[in-house]
DNA sequence: TTGTACGCGTTATCAG
DNA sequence: CTGATAACGCGTACAA
């Protein structure tokens, strides 16, 4: 009853007096053998507890059904949900999702690089980070023929593909959201400009001032870090000036909620004084008693989405790159602390 | 310039005029070499930009370097916490993180073991599902002679090593605590018992009550998932009793959440009708305006010790399985929820 | 339909 | 110190 070192292919072709090509025949569901010695080899291979070496398959196939995914942090509702997105995607049709962390240093970005490709994966999903400024790395995955689909946080590339949401859209809707609110001095709590994802949203904000004829103002745009801390900083400081804001539009959803706590302190009415309107959609926001209004970045939907462009991508022509972008819709969510009309939509969900 | 193909030891041997194994004695630090061919072959090996590998290497050695956690759902907050804590301690080393969701599946469970064993991990982490029973799986582990640790959901094993906190003693403690704050009549909200860490929860909860001579109330001994709809729910069957609470202790964040948002809607003031306390320490506990005091499970600690455990375990002699059950001490965070004499201690952390 | 023989890229063993 | 060779486990042309 030893039968405890691993049972090879070979165990089960001198079991049955066979070669060990009928027996790798058998088990991949090679044509070109009986259907009789088939059912009798996966019997065999059933009972001696029999498993693939996915070592040696992918030695010989070139494929490893594993794919790496770098992220900054990995336990950020986003990522992780993003992660998610992937693993649900993929895990059905065999492959492992390998997560990686940047901890926002361009080093560890390249490091992670480097490692996934010596470990020969199929495929990577990268958010670059905050310090990523060249792409150096990127070019050596190019080089190795690995497919990488960029999601949320992407380089311009015009190989590689990426999943996005429209985050110019995201913030030009919650921009003009505060304005039909009938706020005229709209802050912007602008997100690091070495990530596209926060001058798009930038330039949504100013898009839907200037459509709305009112001023842009350098005073009222605020580069703030996305934690609580700032967010409560740069509302101590504005409410200092002499023209007070009547609206704040915060890139990330901590800033905001630290602006409110900071507000509040102040003895200032949200959102009758002044609305407060957040991104991500942080799941704290809708927990609030006072609910923070906040623009989804749907990040289940990206992460399925960006698994499945990455399966197009294997079956297509790998001499020819097939690069796709895709843009998914943000969407929009009303809450407290931007109702001025205290209509009930706190739950309500308003599909863009 | 057409260095595209992938360049193995094979072509650094032939360009150098040496052999292969020369090749790999140099990339190895194998001491049975001369300095100078070391040299040498390392400064071209990087010149035809080499990279080893890893497939080859670990049909050879049999070591993968990937280890494989298996967790209900990865972007639950508590999870990719630990996540998080085991690839930082583990990527150091050169190991990548192989991330499974059983969705609180039992059926999951096993065929994520069962894939993790064929994809040939070095290790196994592994916090149970809801709805597992037996542990057939776990058996297939052991005969596989892959190390496994267990992380906060554990099943008893008298092979497998495990590290959790000590939930008897932070349920302990919070209810003394709400004991401490004047409540005598201490509802509980019970989480699955299939799982342990509830049912230890649990019993602290009692150990305290009668270590405080208060009775125990089968009444007030709900069953309630970790849903803000659990909670709400739990509260408004309960406030139809005549004999109504004056304090909570949920097994779970978001169960007390929903506990707090029905309270409020009956009208009951928290604290000073009743105090509320959770479990987990979610992110959002602290956000509240009216904070909501908590237990801490140091997920990230967790993550670090288990891959700790695991390292210690590759040390060890293979034959004697080394076992090691690490507990952790959880840590009480006291807010508004639960703190009548409102003295400032929302910020503040109570290391037990 | 089945068997033989080789290669995937490395490393370890044994000579030299 | 270096080279030749086998082996890790599998899949697949090619031959039978």
């Amino acid at each position: 009853m030893n039968e405890n070192e691993k049972v090879t292919i070979y165990d089960i072709s001198e079991r049955l007096n066979i070669s060990a090509a009928t027996v790798s025949r058998a088990l991949n569901n090679n044509p070109k053998i009986s259907l009789k010695t088939k059912e009798l080899v996966i019997k065999t291979a059933k009972e001696m507890n029999y498993i693939q070496n996915r070592l040696a398959q992918s030695l010989k196939s070139g494929k490893t059904f594993n794919v790496g995914v770098i992220v900054p942090y990995i336990n950020r509702n986003f990522f992780s949900s993003v992660i998610r997105g992937i693993e649900e995607e993929l895990s059905p049709r065999g492959y492992h999702v390998i997560i990686c962390q940047t901890h926002e240093k361009f080093e560890n970005e390249v490091r992670n690089i480097d490692a996934l490709l010596n470990t020969q994966i199929d495929g990577i999903f990268i958010s670059i980070s905050k310090t990523t400024k060249d792409n150096g790395h990127i070019q050596k995955v190019l080089n190795s023929k690995t497919p990488l689909i960029f999601f949320d946080r992407k380089q311009d590339s015009p190989v590689f593909s990426s999943v996005t949401i429209d985050d110019f859209n995201g913030a030009y809707l919650a921009t003009e959201h505060l304005i039909n609110q009938g706020c005229r001095k709209i802050v912007h709590f602008k997100g690091d400009s070495n990530l596209e994802i926060y001058t798009k949203r930038y330039e949504g904000y100013e898009a839907a001032l200037k459509k709305y004829n009112l001023p842009i103002k350098k005073k009222f745009i605020i580069p703030v870090d996305s934690t609580v801390e700032a967010g409560q900083l740069a509302v101590s400081q504005l409410w200092k000036l002499k023209e007070k804001p009547d609206a704040i539009f915060s890139a990330g959803d901590y800033s905001a909620l630290g602006a409110i706590q900071e507000l509040k302190k102040l003895g200032v009415k949200i959102p009758s004084e002044v609305c407060v309107i957040g991104f991500s959609n942080e799941p704290f926001t809708q927990h609030m008693e006072l609910g923070i209004s906040s623009v989804d970045q749907t990040p289940l939907e990206m992460g399925k989405i960006a698994a499945q462009v990455f399966l197009e991508q294997l079956l297509g022509d790998k001499k020819l790159t097939i690069q796709k972008k895709v843009v998914l819709a943000p969407e929009l969510y009303i809450r407290d602390s931007s109702n001025k009309s205290q209509v009930e939509t706190s739950k309500r969900k308003v599909r863009i």
